[in-house]
DNA sequence: GCCAACGTTGGC
DNA sequence: GCCAACGTTGGC
């Protein structure tokens, strides 16, 4: 299983509105790097939801529940779009000033390469937020 | 195939 | 709202 890091921004499409369709179809990506990853994403592969721009904090744990297909929205072959559902939301929204603040998350993309709107996570860095979230 | 111009993203 | 970083486009 694989993990990954998936922003939005909330104005566009927020964790509550996709919580409240119950899938998403993640498309709108226009971006190689993004897109070879989505083309690498598996059925049951997990990924934080993060809020850029507004917010700017991981909100909550999606799920792929549909492997890569080409982008309806456009004609062009080049892209394509994965399908997620909403696994949990997260009990305290963890902020990207915490997640540079903590030395065990510096490798993530997000914090090297902040543009990168779909990112491959490690396990530990995936375990390690999900933890953070679950303290009192 | 290089590179300048341009557009977009996203943190601040 | 600004601007740095970076990706893409297009002329040569």
């Amino acid at each position: 299983m694989n993990y990954w890091l998936i922003k939005s921004e909330p104005f566009k499409y927020s964790w509550d509105h996709f919580v409240e369709e119950g899938q998403s179809m993640w498309d709108g990506v226009r971006n190689y790097q993004a897109r070879n990853n989505m083309m690498a994403m598996k059925t049951g592969d997990q990924a934080l939801f993060y809020h850029s721009n507004e917010g700017k904090e991981v909100v909550g744990i999606a799920k792929v529940s549909k492997e890569h297909y080409p982008d309806p929205t456009t004609d062009d072959p080049r892209w394509v779009v994965v399908n997620f559902v909403p696994v949990a939301k997260l009990p305290k929204a963890i902020s990207l000033k915490q997640i540079k603040q903590d030395p065990t998350l510096q490798d993530m993309a997000l914090v090297k390469h902040s543009r990168l709107s779909v990112a491959p996570l490690k396990a530990e860095e995936f375990d390690h937020i999900v933890a953070l979230a679950y303290e009192t």
